[in-house]
DNA sequence: ATCAAGTTGCGACTGAATCGCAACACAAGG
DNA sequence: CCTTGTGTTGCGATTCAGTCGCAACTTGAT
């Protein structure tokens, strides 16, 4: 009945462990795995997202990537992200619209996790348990339903907000 | 331990009942609650957005909208889904994105709900159950966050076509 | 080294959503 | 029920994210 959760600030640049960390499988190695052709444009991008410790969106996505390829196209950008949404290699996040319409991509983790947005800070935390993986199972049984994707987002106020806050 | 869920495609009109029935109160009430200056047009999307069994976009309630009121304004739309949302009126989605990258509108009900949309066949389910509400207050007792809206999407195939996926 | 198929950069384009502003409507008080 | 201040609307211009068609260029299989 215990559940495991991991919480980390958008801020911090590592991530604290737990009984069951976070991990990104290799996004380049799933490519080459699946003989998707890689290009050094591909491999730029795909190795930005693969070691940010933020969510990134589109355009600091091709911000980045032009410090090394100044050449680089914002079409390329939204091609590979499509690419790798499409195996099912990131996940889009919208972050609550915290910020704008945007979104935002990660790397996939081994475990499926929530993300809440605080509206006063905007704090981004990260949340894994095992009600979180229950839940999916129950979903997926009750209702036959193939799952390929899940999207859990919370808005309101984190801790320390929250006591500012009505 | 046993859960209830609903369940109801997008197409249809009426909504199957269950155990935990799934209803939305009054936003016009809500509004006049609250001391909000009631307009035309407010009445108007709000009685639309209120009696609609599909979950709305800007563009398709605006095209509803002026059927009664050709003068209305997409500005006024959009205004006018800030404010519900702002007050915590209405929920935003965006169904997985299965067509465009426009926000779909629902009036908030009594009990948070996931969605499913089947990437197939487009259709969108709705699912609420106990373990929901158990992750919902585990996150916020855990991590003691204070939460103000939940959006669960969650993207795969349907019963029907997943057997026809691989 | 060759070459077909896939990918890139470019510039034009779409579609959702926002904004400033002048005209207007609401509801509260006289 | 008329007046008035404040909030709301419609309009047109604008922003911003994301997409598209196309010619030039890469990739990796042979």
């Amino acid at each position: 009945m215990q559940s495991v959760a991991f919480v980390a600030t958008e801020s911090q640049l590592g991530r604290s462990e737990n009984a069951t960390a976070i991990t990104r499988p290799s996004l380049m190695k799933e490519l080459a795995r699946r003989g998707v052709r890689m290009t050094a444009q591909r491999r730029l991008l795909v190795g930005i997202i693969q070691d940010s410790p933020r969510h990134l969106d589109a355009a600091t996505l091709l911000e980045l990537a032009k410090k090394r390829d100044s050449g680089i196209d914002r079409a390329t950008v939204y091609r590979t992200i499509a690419l790798l949404k499409e195996r099912g290699l990131i996940d889009e996040l919208d972050l609550m619209h915290i910020e704008g319409e945007k979104h935002y991509y990660e790397a996939k983790t081994n475990r499926d996790h929530g993300h809440m947005a605080c509206f006063r800070c905007g704090a981004i935390m990260e949340y894994a348990s095992s009600s979180f993986e229950r839940l999916k199972q129950e979903i997926a049984k009750q209702s036959g339903f193939h799952i390929r994707v899940v999207r859990l987002e919370v808005g309101g106020f984190c801790k320390r907000c929250g006591k500012a806050a009505s």
